[in-house]
DNA sequence: CTCATAACTCAACCAGTGTTGATATTGTGC
DNA sequence: GCACAATATCAACACTGGTTGAGTTATGAG
């Protein structure tokens, strides 16, 4: 809504090279980055984007080769999250799960621009191939695995592969379908209920689990 | 790809009404589902629902005034999935979580005729408003409410909506994310596995729960 | 200074897509 | 049999949205 037809900067819509430092490049990545997160892929239009970062849709174009290409350079898991996954399972087996639903929620919804990119990821699943298939791997391989996979546990990478895909339920539970019963729940409230049944798939009872 | 220019029948591109009883509404209802359960709201086109029941994208028009309002028609939470919920309630508490993941598991990945409206839903949940609504209306009120509503816990109705999403979760992964491990599991280990965490939640143990 | 090159904007193309109005054919009630 | 409604196709409109090519202005190396 602020830029369309004609900036309040002074630059006006002048016709070519802008005078000064470069940083276009980096407006419209963030630009996108918001878009992609808040809009999801098909609804955010190059155009759009182009418009919120003050600029002509070609040169989003000349920068990115295609929306496509404008998505994958915006939509990741961070390795910052990464890290904090890995921080999440050194320790003790006792708070497991505990530990891992807070690091999940606190990755996803932490300030708004470090979990867009994982928020463009989610919404871009559905639509999106590398989207679904970043989605797939992270879920597969780059979250609990290596954590889990040192654990003397049954079906270790299929529990972290459900524990994931649970939390990330629960994410878009928050996040995308605005329930507002979870919408309105504290992050704490939500970790001491969740933490629970995570620890019980995570780290399992030895006496049960065989009918 | 079937029938576009010149459908394989008999019929052949005849201009006006077809002889014989009336099946093309069904015919379009069916298609519909399976596109949209299939490829998400946007990737569906009228034309090519149109196409697979060959019958032109116009008359698609006539029978529903838009693609939002085919879309509604087909996108639900099946009347009989809900009598699977409340009925995964009766009985104890003692196998309550198992019982209530078997439900959710049966329901969403039974026969495909009657789990496309539900993963229509799901897919257009991103992009859709009314598939968004229905969701959050599903996680919110109609699945796990009323069940869980009489019994004595704190914060009943949070706990109901942390397992729906969470089972939302455990779904997509499956049938939307694929990822190997979840889809290579059969769900009998996967009821073993996510039955006694959903218990955790819905049914705390009165001991623990209070740092 | 000069000139290649990078950073820009403009106008337009092109393919789809939802949607509409006109028309043709069949079924049905009188 | 006949008018009217229901069922069907066809052609085309309006519009969006990704993408492209040509032209315009600054930067920076030689």
């Amino acid at each position: 809504m602020t830029a369309h037809t004609s900036p309040a900067t002074a630059t006006a819509t002048r016709r070519g090279r802008r005078p000064g430092t470069n940083t276009t490049r980096r407006a419209i990545l963030d630009a996108a980055r918001v878009r992609f997160a808040a809009d999801g892929f098909t609804a955010t239009t190059i155009r759009r984007v182009a418009a919120d970062a003050g600029v002509d849709a070609s040169l989003v174009m000349q920068f990115f080769r295609s929306k496509s290409e404008l998505f994958a350079a915006v939509m990741s898991v961070p390795p910052k999250a990464l890290t904090r996954f890995s921080a999440a399972f050194e320790g003790t087996d006792e708070h497991l799960g505990e530990r891992v639903v807070r690091a999940f929620l606190e990755v996803w919804e932490g300030d708004d621009t470090s979990s867009e990119p994982l928020m463009a990821m989610l919404r871009g699943a559905i639509v999106n191939d590398q989207a679904n298939e970043q989605l797939r791997e992270f879920l597969q391989e780059r979250l609990l695995v290596d954590g889990i996979a040192s654990r003397a546990v049954d079906n270790a990478t299929l529990r972290a592969g459900i524990v994931s895909s649970m939390l990330v339920g629960l994410v878009v539970g928050r996040g995308i379908v605005s329930v507002p019963t979870l919408t309105g729940a504290d992050r704490e409230t939500l970790i001491s209920i969740v933490g629970p049944a995570v620890q019980r798939v995570l780290v399992p009872p030895p006496t049960a689990e065989r009918p």
